[in-house]
Formats: C-alpha cells, structure tokens, sequence
DNA sequence: CTGAAAGCGCTTACAG
DNA sequence: CTGAAAGCGCTTACAG
C-alpha cells in the first residue's frame, strides 16, 4: 500500500541506495538521475519513512520536554505556553520535533523519561524545572545524556548546561524599587522552596531588605492560590506595622493577591503595592495592570533549545550557562509612598 | 555501545524472538525462561529501541497535535494549555506519546502535517481548531488518515469525527442571562468569523436577541488585544441607546474590556457587564471576578483523546461527534438592571 | 514452548 | 557517478 524507496527505485530503474542518495540531494548524483528519480516520486506520491530513517541513522530529530504538571495552579500559567513557544520556535527552524511528557506524578515523569532516553526516541531533553535532589536529573546525568534545564541545577552545576534568570537579583530589584519608593514593610508571597527559582527569589527578596538595613520580614510560602491568598491579606493587615507592599513571583499569585483585595474593598496601588513576575499579557490585562518583572520566558524556552541544539552538533563543546535578563515593567500595581506616611 | 536484544539473547542462551517473547510478556513463554531472560535484562541494563519496534509493528504509538500559533494572543490564553492537558491526562494513560506542531504560517503548519502523516510519525491527529477551506483538513481527509477536530467542521461533516461544545447554545445562553437580568442593549465582541467557533456563537448571540425580540445589535469582530477594547469601549459609550452588557467570547477579551474599563474608571458590574468564556482560573482571579460559559476545554481536549485511541483501536467504529455539555458559572460580573432603568 | 528466517524502510561504507 | 550488500533493532509468521 504505502510506496517505498524500492518501488521508487523500480519503476526509475535506478538502485535503491541512489534513490535514498536523491533524496539527501547527495552532490554527486547527476542532475539527470535526480530529475528521473524525483519525477517518479511524484507519480508515485512517495514520502519517506521517518521512522526507518531515524533507526539507521540513529537519530530521532527529536527533542523530549519535561514539564512538571503537578500543581493544577500551573496549568494557567502563562509561563509554560509562552517558554513552550520559545523553544517550538527554535527547534522548527532546526527541524526538530517536539515530545512532551505527560505523566502527573513524579514517578510517571522519571518512567516517561527513562523511555524517551532508552528507548531512543528523543535526541535531547530540556527541563523545565529544577528541583532539589531529582531522579530525573540524575538520570539523565548518569546516562551522559544531553540535556538543557531552564533553571538553576542545585547540584552538579558544573555538569548541566542551564537557562536561568538571575532570580537572585530580579527578586532584589524588585524589592528595591519598592524600597525606593517608600515601602519600608514588604512582604512576600513565594512558591515551594524545594524548586531553585524560588529559593533564589527569597535570597533575592531578603537581601535587598538586609541591604536597606529593613528589618521586617514576612515570607509567605505556600502555593498562592484564591484561598491561601484571602489568608495572606488577612495576615498582612493584622500586622502592625502592616507591610504596604506585596512581591509575589508569579502572576497568577499576583491576580489572587489582587483578587483578594479586590473583595475587601482595599484599593490596589493606594492600599496596598503589589507586584507580579513573568509579564505575560496577564500584568498588561490585570485591572490595575501590574508592575512585573519581565523574565522573558520566550527566550528562556529558546535559549534553552538553542543551547541543546549547539550540543547535538557538537558533543564536545564547552558548556555554557546563559543568563537571560529581566527587567522591571512598571505599570500601575505600585505607587510611591508619601514622605511622612514612610515614616509611621 | 547500546544493549540490543541480541546482547540479551546471547548472554541468556536463547534466541533473540525468545527474548522478544519476553518483552512482550508472551504467555507461552515459561516462567522459567522469562525469569532469566529478565534478569539478564536486568544486568545488561537492556531497554528496548522504541523506534525500531515501531518500524517493524508500524505504529508509533504517538498523537500528532495540530494548533494554530498564529495570533499572539493565543499564547497566554488559556484554553490551549487546559485542552492539552485534557488529551495528555488520557494519551498517558493509554501509552501514547506527544507530538507538537511548531509552525507559525499555515504553510509550515501544512508541512508539518504532511511530514508527521507520510512519515509514520504519528498514528492519529488531533485538530485544535476549525477554519474554512482548510488544506490540513482536506489531506487528512483525501489520506485517510484517522484524526479528530475539536471543534465543529465547517465541512464534510458526515466524513469527520468531533469534539466540541454547543457554541450556539452556549453563547445564546449567556446572552439570555444577560436579558433575564434586565439589559437590553447587548453588545458582543468576537473572533475571526473564519473559525468555526466564532461564527457559532455569534449566531447564539443574535438568537437571543431575536428569541427575545430585541432589535439592537452591536458586534465587534476584530481580536479584542487591549487596544482594541479601548476603542470597543469608547464606541460603546458614545452609542445612544448605549449597550449594558458586553458579551466576550474568550478570556483574554474579557480581561482586556475589563482593563479599558478600569482605565476610564468604570466600574464592572454597576457601569458595565461582562461575560467571559472558558472559565479558567482567569475568570476566579480577575477583578472582578467573571460571570463566564465554562466550555471545560480539559474534557474537549480528553474526549478528543479517547475518541481517536477508540478510533485507531477499532478503525471500523462508527463515526461519533461527542457535545461537551457547558455550563454558566456566575460570579460578580454581572448585576440585574433596576426595573426602571431597563426601561429608559 | 522455542528457534531460524524474513522483513519493516531506510542509509552508508565499499567497490567499481 | 551508481549499485550490491550489510545493517539499524526489532517482531512475527512458520516450523518443529
């Protein structure tokens, strides 16, 4: 039913092997033959088998994305679509296709990883996560296994290839900006301290108090859902001094900190500052549209496979670690804190 | 370097099919021969070539999904992260991988296609969206090859499977909440009317009004980005009888009202309605939170799945469209109009 | 219950 | 410049 290079190879009259060698466009086939053997193709609608080809040359042209689904929360974010973008971008253009793991639990990642690497069906992987002590990580580096993860590893460093924001100094610039403008009491709304990127926006966050020489501190840690976020505010304005201002670190921590102002009437920048991280359309569209820090995500995920892609052709070059740079988008979630209302 | 099933079958003093067997857990092959056989396996460190078995069985055990990337805007819509997990909850679970496309034009995305069905890259597709006259559909269809739209085909009906909502009724519904509520001047800002989607529930949308025998009518078509929504909103009000109610038909869209709004200092529900579709937790979050359709784009996308798996596991099956039920979820977006005031 | 052989559809040294 | 042959790593009738 499907036509092979044989039947291609037939009815040219010519070999299979120069069949296969017209498709290759192998310089050193007679323009001739080429035209013969390509007519035939036509005619005969053929198209190569993918699959054999990658057996034989031992490469899938294909690249696995670990992403962890866990969090129900992750699901709208909007950093996974728009890192995903990134690196569908790059790795088109490099004629690569895309494999996504779709397991919920860790298990099933490591389970769906451990095929993709054994069982040859992607040339390289990219992580999207990093994450204290990962089986998947160590897989992957026992195996010798090329690979890229977007984030900071938190061991091995001097054996992975990452893709990271400098989220230690993000998380500190955001925090002075509100320090400049007049916020002395900041708190801060983070994520699972188990995953890099959120232990270096704490660091970041703290240290840019240390540095103003602020002695509060108020660390919220949990997942900053609708709920969690009612209860953070409530927190916040039970304190006295009550912080005047909220980092969060991603948006939609921020559109619930947000939201849960919202129901109590309290007025977003004049009640309270707050801040967002990603700056996807979300800060831009959020009512007020929020101050974010912009950690460009689109060129996290495209880096990232840019990188993997520069390892593939050459295994042997140096590693590399690429700092995509963030920047402050100021938007209207923050205002300045009145001279003599700073210092109460 | 890598350990074929040969390197088993040697070390376990048996024939490769042997070994083969044993993989596959054949049930003539005797406990004894599969315990060593295994052990051996174990040792070697054996796992088998994925792609060589789906050169010999001619299936890849693998789903081809077909988006559309083309509008920035769909990049932090949420509807295609909650579809796909949706088919990756259901894939997963029936051992099928994930392939994505990465085109950007509707050439490169054909391409694609093409490369994935005539390359035996993919056992089955599935379709995220439905267009007019569309190249992707029509190879599909003229190959044979199994697929599923989410979405309602514009054409060869009787030919494709589908998955999708009741986008007339869905929009008709939440127009006539909109009327039980008092307002009478509706306005609706929509998608490109070549999707399938938006000219379904454009229709819904004039349906209630004739159903309720209002005369006014106010569509705006264009991608509602934030500009967009400024200018939608200063048409609005300078219409004379001026809409009450504004009808969205993605989340984005609705957000994007919601901040031009916010911009003019009007106040949502009490100087305007909005409505929303989708009903991810960007609905919850906003400010205020939106009364939206909830389309369940996580069962669109796990019905699609297991509609194709259904269809590749018994390719004579007849053919079924499957209606994902939708559902209004109110929240703060909306208030009744006084009585008075639905008359002026 | 197990083995030998053929074959999936390609590519690539090796000859000539 | 082109062809014959071997091989990528599996699976699966066909025998026995």
């Amino acid at each position: 039913m499907t036509v092979t290079i044989k039947d291609v190879a037939k009815r040219a009259q010519v070999a299979p092997s120069t069949v296969s060698r017209v498709i290759a466009d192998h310089p050193k086939i007679t323009q001739e033959t080429k035209e013969k053997v390509r007519k035939v193709m036509q005619e005969l609608g053929y198209h190569p088998n993918l699959l054999a080809r990658k057996l034989v040359t031992q490469s899938s042209q294909t690249i696995g994305i670990i992403r962890k689904t866990s969090s129900k929360h992750s699901l709208s974010d909007p950093f996974f679509p728009a890192a995903l973008q990134g690196m569908s971008d790059l790795l088109h253009q490099k004629e690569y296709s895309i494999l996504l793991t779709s397991g919920e639990s860790d298990e099933e990642i490591y389970r769906e990883v451990v095929n993709m690497v054994q069982g040859k069906s992607v040339d390289g992987m990219i992580m999207l996560y990093s994450q204290d002590d990962d089986p998947v990580l160590r897989l992957l580096l026992e195996r010798n296994f090329p690979f890229v993860m977007i984030g900071k590893p938190t061991d091995h460093m001097d054996k992975v290839m990452y893709v990271d924001n400098d989220n230690v100094k993000a998380a500190r610039d955001i925090t002075e900006y509100l320090i400049r403008a007049g916020h002395e009491h900041i708190a801060y709304a983070g994520g699972d301290p188990r995953f890099e990127v959120h232990k270096d926006r704490e660091h970041g966050y703290k240290q840019a108090l240390k540095r103003a020489n602020i002695q509060s501190e108020f660390m919220f840690r949990q997942e900053t859902s609708k709920e969690n976020a009612r209860e953070i505010i409530k927190k916040i304005f039970d304190l006295n001094p009550r912080p005047t201002a909220i980092v969060t670190t991603d948006e939609l921590a921020a559109m619930s900190i947000l939201s849960a102002l919202y129901e109590q009437k309290l007025r977003v920048p004049d009640d309270m500052a707050v801040t967002a991280f990603t700056d996807s359309m979300l800060s831009e569209l959020s009512s007020p549209p929020m101050t974010t820090v912009n950690i460009n995500p689109f060129q996290l995920g495209f880096e990232a496979a840019k990188t993997l892609i520069d390892l593939l052709e050459n295994p042997s070059m140096m590693k590399r670690n690429i700092l995509v740079p963030t920047s402050i988008v100021v938007r209207e979630s923050c205002k300045k804190i009145k001279e003599n209302e700073a210092i109460r």
